[in-house]
DNA sequence: CTGTTAGCGCATTCAC
DNA sequence: GTGAATGCGCTAACAG
């Protein structure tokens, strides 16, 4: 049998559509008999009746549904929000699009394309893009939305996490291990995080009477290339400790230390910021500042649900870091001897 | 001013909805006067206009839209297929919604829940449940599917990589550098993959005519933990060579080995089945073979697209490997000098 | 080649 | 408390 209509519903219950379609939405002003109800409920219910999103949608111009666009799929930062972009979306009752969208692709639209016809309530974006585009991008769409993992002027709602905060806890420990030549390995020049990150870093230094040397930092951005060729560019200002913006710059960095003969922890301390599976995976084991990505997804999601809903909800201040995870990446600073303790083990998760 | 709709369209272009309609659709019998079509497609671009999805999805029951739903978001096979799928799925102007799906989630009813209201034309599904369950519910759906990266009794439409074959690769390659003590960490027992991987394995042992030493097999399931569980099983069997079915267990196995004090490739050589950037991070880098997850989320999408257009198209055959790629995990067997080349490099990529 | 007509299934006035 | 009527925007016969 084809998908019961509202009017099946209404036709075996005795009643009108109208009704039955007031009490199957639960409509809050329920001047309805409770016997009716009942009787419709339960119709409803032995026909599996489920509304057609169409025709609803057609009538309200609400989808119930929420766009994401990424920049990549296959980054466990973006992969960790999505899932939580999706959780959340569920609870509140969305479905999520989602779409790709490669950093600077002049396709100039899947913004749109995903909010033409009333496709999606709104829009979640993470972008690598540069403010100015992305920016005339997104209000071509008119659609409310928000930032993931980057902040954008003009942009009113963005969930970051407070990357500097999990630099300064990440450098602090190297300091607690006495190292105080620490090498940065940056992001993105220009990018939110990882000037946020390098700030960090600085007021780490300063905060433990370090002076910032300009030597010891060299961009790495986001891959295991970028991380290796910096940590060539730095290796000769002999670092007893090296502080990765990301998973994967830390392994290729690691990757330099190892051919180079410099054993991990012993001679060079590294420590990367965000954790995942991966950092269990390399060797040694990467001793890592763990962030609420999945956390950053949810919020995002709840915010915009409400955006949706036509509310005008604070925005969330960056999200706090959730702890070191000390592994066995970091070590006391060589010639320390026995004087500071070395971590052992995991000490969180 | 509000989005436009066809018939504001049609009015602006002189002529009547039904014709602004099949003009805008690209209607294949195309009996339009030029001129009208071309006044038509004129003002439709001046007003930025696009079809409400709704309107259509409501008039034609088909949303353009295809649901994926994956066990794990942070898996990176399923991070590839999906951003196969939804090029794809772009390319022939379709959607997708995605979709999570715990293992074992007794909710009955995400694809039940995707497929309701005709909110998505077809189905992806990647699961890790059992036969029957998975089965029973995608029946009640009554929407086209098409399995991803698993088999189904019962289903008639499934992509999956050639496991077994990529298998037979690794393990020709640990024989070509004359290991012959070849331990193996399993996947999920039962699983689909897991099986053609146990095949390829005592296939390519017997083809070598190398006896099956189910000593030398042990479950290491998809994570790091269990990987290093197998490897410890294993370790005092003395292999040579390990091949392990995933990045992740290759990693695990790799931990155990380093704490043992073996040197890899020196001591003991290790392969892993797919190919991913994992794979650079690990020390050493570690040898895989590549296989084409990306294409199976896109040869995946195409099947379901042809599907959901009423045709009756031919099943795919299980993707073959894209190759070996060398890297430093694997070499001669100890003992055999200069006898045997070892691998240098990566030889492709 | 183009216009008229008739819904798709639902939510929402407005009556009663 | 419930029913009747209307239209969201579009496509698809059917006329002409």
């Amino acid at each position: 049998m084809a998908r019961p209509t509202l009017s099946d519903v209404a036709r075996l219950a005795g009643v009108d559509v109208s009704t039955a379609s007031r009490v199957l939405r639960g409509e809050a002003a329920q001047r309805i008999r409770e016997e009716t109800r009942e009787r419709i409920v339960q119709v409803a219910r032995e026909l599996d009746y489920r509304a057609n999103a169409f025709a609803r949608g057609l009538r309200t111009a609400r989808s119930s549904t929420l766009g994401i666009v990424v920049p990549q799929l296959d980054n466990p930062v973006f992969a960790a929000a999505i899932q939580g972009a999706e959780a959340a979306a569920a609870e509140h009752g969305f479905s999520l699009l989602i779409a790709h969208r490669a950093p600077g692709a002049r396709d100039a639209g899947v913004y749109k394309r995903l909010s033409e016809g009333n496709r999606v309530d709104g829009l979640l974006v993470a972008s690598l893009d540069d403010d100015d585009v992305l920016l005339s991008e997104l209000e071509a769409t008119e659609t409310d939305y928000v930032l993931l993992n980057r902040t954008l002027a003009g942009a009113r709602y963005s969930v970051v996490l407070d990357s500097r905060a999990a630099t300064r806890i990440a450098l602090d420990h190297l300091v607690s291990l006495g190292h105080r030549r620490i090498a940065h390995l940056a992001g993105r020049p220009g990018g939110f995080n990882a000037g946020e990150r390098l700030a960090g870093y600085r007021e780490g230094l300063a905060a433990h009477g370090i002076g910032f040397d300009p030597d010891l930092v060299a961009v790495a951005g986001y891959t295991a290339e970028g991380g290796a060729a910096a940590m060539r560019q730095l290796i000769d200002r002999k670092p007893t400790a090296v502080l990765a913006a990301t998973l994967v710059s830390a392994a290729g960095a690691m990757a330099v230390l190892h051919e180079a003969g410099w054993r991990i922890p012993q001679d060079v301390s590294v420590i990367g910021l965000h954790d995942a599976d991966v950092a269990t995976m390399l060797y040694p084991a990467l001793t890592t500042v763990r962030m609420p990505t999945e956390r950053m997804g949810r919020l995002a999601t709840e915010l915009l649900v409400r955006l949706v809903a036509g509310e005008s909800p604070e925005g969330v201040a960056p999200l706090a870091p959730e702890g070191l995870v000390v592994r066995a990446s970091t070590g006391p600073v060589a010639g320390l001897g026995g004087s500071l303790r070395a971590p052992s083990g995991e000490k969180r998760r």
